[in-house]
DNA sequence: ATCGTTCCCGGTAACGGTAACGGGGACTGC
DNA sequence: GCAGTCCCCGTTACCGTTACCGGGAACGAT
């Protein structure tokens, strides 16, 4: 339906014989247009296929209806599900998605994609890039100064400066750990995210406190850091098992570390659960058709996505008349995890027969 | 740098004493300004952080600067792979993406979508939907008549009425089958995707035509329907030993279901690759750990995104002046795909030894 | 002294919309 | 009959930028 011939507002009035203005007024739902006129303008646009030229409307209402979305890369599961839940959302919402990404979390440009994000008149952004060291110091130093409100997506450490959605990943450690002690494990190792990830880390508190409140003990043998790879899990078992041989189960941060510590199993001959329970994180599509099924920690993050996406609408309309655009104190929101219970872990015992040592 | 009330080039000019027009031609590399007002133009846009409208920009040249892409979700391999190399080459060529994500690529509104873009005056749109049923007649009735250059990536069945970009799907399974035969397989069964979608036809077909020029028959009973999921390629492999009790090999459309065939194996307590070879396609992060290792065959996604950028970007400057945007002859390229051999295939053994039936 | 040329730079008019205002006509009420 | 609505609709002035054109200054050539 649209056309070789790009035509404006002028030849549609032109055509219904009416002023500009009078198609402006129908184009944007306003009352004072008589039924008739309403009529033959709605007409006139149909049969023509007109539609207005967003970037000249944008002009002059200072809005562009487009939110700037930053993200980390779209190979991983985390990043492409909150990307593709932000963008359905958006889109119901009457927003069209400018996406940036970025590819080191740690070294990318803040300020420039910041810049160009402004330059192109966006009206909100959210940033979907997780925590890792102090990539987040900009929002300090610049939240407040930014001309347009923005969402941080996941992770948070320390006080944050803006407001935030993000995944209770200190749950996501209990969840695993306290499941893993429920089915009778006794040295619960952990195969860690990167540490200068947010989110590693608050998994890695989580199974410590964990540990802790059932009177085990965290010891640093049974601690491997990956890098959220698969060989990276696999490296991780071997190396486990050289520092602390009697290991019975595995808590690893996301589901391809896990997927590498079962084949290491494998490997080693080692079965699973029986002798090594194996936990991850996220359950991706394949999780279900590992040999054994893998028991996983699921994370909302379509739901984090599509809450972004609704809190920075607010924003935007809030900011609407004032141009102070951010809340005073920055609002958190976190979204709790679930279990998801399969093969790769033994079950549960009764309590009675768990004993701290 | 960006600050709260966003200033025009009006003010930038007023601190710099000279005019707007000054200013623009500083801001776009024009070459005629004394090295001295240069100098102090440059120097004022610095220190206020001043950036340009890209709204107001876009409308005086005609231009946006921003890039249309369309996909089919991000869930999965491809149309992520697709969508990141997409915005990466856009990125260094100087455009921003716009992603609209479609939920059904057989029923979605492309004419909806087509338009919002359009009105968002989008410099080009690259279409990377699939090619299901008969979801690409659209390019026929509208490829003359939309206002912008627009590229098709991956797929095109019939005469193309856009120019496009693809993979060579009949040669992903020609090459998958000619390895499986290679490895001794007499009886290489194959779990397509939904036969609807073109890319599933051309890989079927590959299967068949290399089994018919080595002299095998395509038996119906070797050939199962799956969906792409992981269970759709556990219940072929189920349904195909019903019929087909001899089968050796299996040739699975992506390695999700290649998955799921060694699953059902495993359960089957059938050796892979001893008695049943598994070949897949796409390569996912997870294919090189699976039990045992997957031998898949790779798709240059990442080289047919950023090809399709460079593409359209040749097509956007050629419109430059005419508004004669589509070439009159679309053309078609075709990027080849790899194999990777691993472990879940029998190792290629001397052709001495192979024989037709 | 006059006339090009070349180099810089500014004024003006777009681009395609919407906001704000104002005005004409029909209808009311006295 | 006249002022005071109310309802529609058009006029005008922007939004922030660049294209286009034109003009002044400096300079060399005649």
């Amino acid at each position: 339906m649209a056309q070789r011939q790009r035509l404006t507002i002028r030849e549609v009035a032109a055509a219904a014989g009416v002023s500009t203005q009078t198609v402006s007024r129908v184009l944007n739902n306003r009352v004072d247009v008589a039924p008739e006129t309403l009529l033959r303008v709605q007409e006139v646009i149909r049969e023509t296929g007109y539609a207005p030229n967003m970037l000249a409307r944008g002009l002059t209402q200072g809005r562009s209806h487009v939110l700037g979305v930053v993200a980390y890369g779209l190979d991983y599961f985390g990043p492409s599900r909150i990307v593709g839940a932000i963008e359905r959302q958006a889109a119901e919402m009457g927003y069209a998605i400018s996406l940036t990404l970025i590819l080191e979390p740690e070294t990318g440009d803040v300020d420039h994609v910041l810049r160009d994000l402004c330059a192109r008149q966006v009206d909100g952004i959210i940033w979907a890039i997780p925590e890792v060291s102090s990539n987040r110091m900009w929002s300090r130093a610049q939240g407040e100064e930014l001309p347009v409100p923005v969402m941080l997506v996941g992770g948070m450490a320390g006080q944050p400066y803006l407001p935030s959605i993000g995944i209770d990943n200190t749950d996501i450690g209990r969840l695993a750990t306290e499941h893993l002690l429920d089915g009778g494990a006794r040295n619960v190792g952990i195969v860690t995210g990167p540490l200068n990830w947010w989110e590693a880390q608050q998994r890695l508190a989580g199974w410590r406190q964990t540990l802790e409140a059932r009177g085990f003990v965290p010891l640093d043998c049974l601690t491997v850091e990956g890098d959220w790879t698969v060989s990276s899990g696999e490296e991780g078992l071997y190396r486990m098992l050289e520092q602390c041989p009697e290991v019975d189960a595995v808590f690893a941060s996301n589901d391809q570390m896990a997927l590498g510590v079962i084949h290491a199993a494998h490997r080693l001959g080692i079965a699973v659960p029986e002798k090594i329970s194996v936990v991850g994180v996220d359950n991706i599509a394949e999780a279900s058709h590992f040999w054994p099924p893998l028991t996983t920690v699921y994370q909302p993050l379509a739901d984090a996505g599509a809450l972004a996406v609704k809190e920075i609408d607010k924003l935007i309309n809030r900011a609407g008349g004032s141009r102070r655009v951010q809340a005073v104190v920055p609002e958190i929101t976190l979204l709790g995890p679930m279990l998801i219970v399969r093969d790769s872990s033994r079950a549960v015992v009764p309590s009675a027969l768990i004993a701290a040592p």
